[in-house]
RNA sequence: CGCGGGAUAGAGCAGUGGCAGCUCGUCGGGCUCAUAACCCGGAGGUCGUUGGUUCGAAUCCAACUCCCGCUACCA
């Protein structure tokens, strides 16, 4: 009856840190989803990894004077300490400098060549002879052919948006030297999109529970028609290209990147000491979930897809539930120009809590929303604080000191009690059903009116206007309905959660208890209570804001 | 130019054919257990524009306006 849910992540580059964005477009949803699953008793395999090849990095570390690897390795480093803080929960968070990893991509590359999906050829790419390399479009630099804009990059006029090739640049120089490149040709191995484009077409239009947004793009991808890709490129950062005579390329990095799921998987059937069973999560009816930002819709809708097709006997995705973007205080995030609330800054001064209960809340799963100090702010205090944070409080403390520290021994519960713990217990299928959904936003608004409720009904009882067996009957009702909403919130709030549980007088973890009405033993010892959540303050906002602005380049 | 998303109360959003909803704010009241928190009630919207389909449209169709993003390694 358990189901086995694989959930691959978008690979963060390490050449940066992670800000709101990534947070709120991959990272938090998946989690959501994962420890969602597995309060419900599915197995889950939760993986992602550091992207660590491509040219970004290779210069940053000539700029530094480091190895690549070194900067790699303190971007790696980082992303896990954000991952434990902030509560992301891999099951394996790997890179995609691993052994493991460089030898199945090797292998997904020589199958796909043997099976004749993988092709040589020639194009003609820019070269600069002073740094002796070739340059990708973007480090190329020119006068727009169109527009005749000067300074513009390789892959794209920022004057008048038009698509380029390098080539056609008017006075083309090297972005990183200012040299003339010259046109070289060089031989490249090629994708054969193209071969999948009827297959992919008809799984595509088959997937009728993939979000509209995701659906569309791609069919209309797809309907414009495939073009085969190069798959290896003239640099010397990357996994090597496993064919003789190629000893001076390595495999594009969108190629190798998205073969970490399956490298990742097998990291982790080995580190649990049974290596074959990445094959639960990747064979049979186990479904793959693949949460990343809207821009990343091609790669895994299509090319991932496709490369699947071609290797065989893997499952292809269930579903790609693709967020849209984060902005900043209304501007998109950039990280060149610093517009960014950046993760680990983030981590250092706040909790994780408050953050994630904003990002679900205002997650950008139909569309783009924005992130503000303020609205964080007022998230914070006006529904966290305030609807559920309080009502914890005044039901513990209440208790606490009127009962002597115990849960009461409940009398016969009237309708009005039985009617509340009836909505817990809906509340507890209609989240079930939303959140299997993907549809967190929604999920954690249905949380929220529970603890509404739960506070009106306090109200009407007033158990503090004389302590008596009805007192006790209400405050037991209420302990148990809190007891609920720490489930319904575990996949939001884990640390709040988890906090609550401990709380109420519980020994060991909130995903123990699994995704069931609560129970609780009468004279159960509770802890001494304290606030689950910290009211930020009003100046916060100004702060922090001005901080923003300051920094931005 | 092409493609995608959006335009709904002061703010942020949900709502894909049937009396226009939610959260916050605001105004008035109640409560006093609680982190000036909680509960109740009110005010506030010609659902971007124009035209069409329909007994009936925020919801379907057409055209248009404005905003955001993408165009293939920024989630």
């Amino acid at each position: 009856m358990s189901e086995r849910i694989f959930i691959g992540v978008a690979w963060p580059y390490a050449n940066g840190s992670l800000h709101l964005g990534h947070i709120a477009g991959a990272y938090l949803p998946a989690d959501i989803f994962a420890r969602y699953h597995r309060l419900k008793g599915n197995e889950v395999l939760m993986v992602s990894g550091s992207d660590q090849h491509g040219t970004p990095i290779t210069l940053r570390a000539e700029q530094e004077g480091k190895k690549p690897q070194q900067i790699t390795a303190i971007y790696h480093e980082e992303f896990l300490g954000c991952w434990q803080k902030l509560g992301i929960s891999f099951d394996r968070f790997t890179t995609t400098g691993t052994q493991n990893h460089h030898q199945l991509a090797q292998h997904f590359f020589l199958t796909l060549l043997e099976k004749g999906y993988i092709y040589k050829d020639t194009m003609a790419l820019l070269y600069c002879p002073r740094c002796r390399r070739f340059l990708p479009d973007r480090y190329v630099e020119g006068t727009c052919p169109y527009c005749h804009s000067p300074g513009v990059r390789g892959d794209q006029c920022d004057v008048c948006g038009k698509p380029l090739n390098p080539l056609d640049l008017i006075d083309p120089h090297c972005r990183i030297c200012a040299a003339l490149p010259e046109v070289r040709e060089s031989e490249h191995f090629f994708l054969r999109l193209s071969a999948f484009n009827q297959e992919l077409l008809e799984w595509v239009k088959g997937n009728t529970h993939w979000k509209q947004n995701v659906l569309n793009f791609t069919i209309n991808l797809l309907t414009e028609g495939l073009k085969d890709r190069a798959i290896t490129r003239d640099i010397e950062w990357g996994i090597p290209v496993p064919v003789p005579g190629f000893d001076e390329k390595r495999i594009y990095v969108w190629f190798e990147a998205v073969i970490g799921y399956l490298s990742a998987s097998k990291e982790w059937a080995n580190s649990v000491g049974d290596e074959q069973r990445w094959r639960d999560f990747w064979q049979g009816d186990a479904r793959s979930y693949y949460f990343i930002g809207k821009d990343n819709i091609p790669f895994h809708t299509i090319i991932w897809p496709a490369m699947l097709m071609g290797y065989g006997g893997l499952n292809l995705p269930y579903d790609v539930p693709a967020n849209e973007f984060l902005t900043l205080e209304g501007r998109p995030l950039s990280t060149s120009r610093n517009w960014a609330v950046w993760l680990p800054d983030y981590l250092e001064r706040y909790d994780p809590d408050p953050l994630r209960y904003f990002l679900s809340a205002n997650m950008p799963e139909s569309g783009d929303t924005d992130f503000s100090w303020r609205e964080f702010l007022r998230r914070n205090n006006d529904e966290l604080v305030a609807t559920y944070g309080n009502l914890v409080h005044r039901v513990l403390t209440l208790t606490y000191r009127s009962f002597e520290g115990r849960v009461p021994p409940p009398g016969e519960l009237d309708e009005r009690s039985k009617a509340l713990l009836g909505k817990a217990e809906d509340a507890l299928a209609t989240v079930d059903g939303l959140l299997y959904r993907c549809r967190f936003r929604e999920a954690m608004r249905t949380a929220m009116s529970l603890a509404q409720e739960a506070n009106r009904y306090l109200d009407e009882k007033s158990p503090w206007k004389r302590m008596n067996e009805e007192s006790a009957t209400t405050l037991y009702t209420a302990l148990l309905v809190i007891s609920n909403l720490k489930t319904l919130f575990y996949p939001f709030l884990p640390f709040s959660s988890q906090k609550l549980h401990r709380l109420l007088g519980f020994e060991g973890q909130v995903e123990d208890g699994g995704w069931t009405p609560a129970e609780l033993p009468a004279g159960q010892r509770l802890a001494p209570p304290e606030p689950l959540f910290a009211k930020l303050e009003e100046e916060i906002e100004a702060r922090e804001t001005a901080k923003l602005r300051g920094s931005r380049g």
